[in-house]
DNA sequence: CTAGCTGCAAAGTGTTTGCGGCTTA
DNA sequence: TAAGCCGCAAACACTTTGCAGCTAG
């Protein structure tokens, strides 16, 4: 439908796919940033986000359609469920019950054009359990 | 656990209550904001800030859990499913097949505290359909 | 009367973008 | 070589906050 140019793969562009593809939780852009700079010092912020934006609209990361404040990106393209936590905004894979994501992500809904579905499960991960902090104001 | 002072029913929070509940769609505070101002053309943005986070720290409304760029609240307090318009960003609610929010609202994920789900279907609504953007670059 | 709220304006956070020079294919 | 990228810094969009005066209970 539209014409893609050519992706160059550039230093920077390949650090900062591997360390999404790393990432044992689904980063933000600090946090590829704070990464990518142990191998590439002089890599800008700028660089990151608009690196983490092409290479989702390539499908080769996907971005995370869930709550919290800051934009998530996931090394995984294949759809799945996450846990967030409300405190600390930490997010990871879940298993979750009652849930037919292939079901879900081809409903029918008047009107609409569906291309997909996300499921979220909201709580407070271990760390912040323990630190005491899953009692306090719930914030997002 | 925590006291809560008592809530003072002003004008304006009354306001941006039933605006939040009046809504067909889910607003966004600035959608709140320019609707109270119909009736308090003195609000200011900050206010309804503070009262639509106020009010869903109290139960009164609730802040939808999805993701876009923007915030939105719900007047409805029960859990429900929702769709959000990729081009647009407007939300909804949806029936969505294949999910039991009850089960799995209460999934067990090791080490966590679960607190609720939220379910969100992906996909363009039908007036960003006939206006042709749905094949247009996918935003957030 | 006074704890709690408001309007205003300034400050924060997270993300996007214009530009001139550099690099990958 | 040239289309595509990069680093930088300034601009944006949305949200939060400090303050001094106002108001519901």
């Amino acid at each position: 439908m539209s014409e893609q140019s050519t992706l160059r793969m550039t230093r920077q562009r390949r650090a900062i796919l591997e360390a999404v593809r790393a990432a044992r939780v689904h980063p933000t852009a600090d946090e590829v940033y704070a990464k990518v700079r142990g191998a590439l010092p002089r890599v800008s912020l700028g660089t990151v986000y608009r690196n983490l934006e092409e290479l989702a609209r390539r499908g080769l990361i996907s971005k995370i359609e869930v709550g919290g404040t800051q934009r998530r990106y996931d090394g995984e393209t294949v759809e799945h469920c996450h846990v967030r936590c409300l405190t600390c905004g930490h997010v990871e894979d879940a298993e979750v019950d009652g849930v037919d994501l292939q079901k879900a992500g081809a409903s029918r809904i008047p009107g609409y054009v569906v291309v997909g579905c996300a499921v979220e499960v909201m709580g407070y991960c271990p760390r912040c359990v323990m630190a005491g902090h899953a009692e306090s104001a719930r914030r997002s």
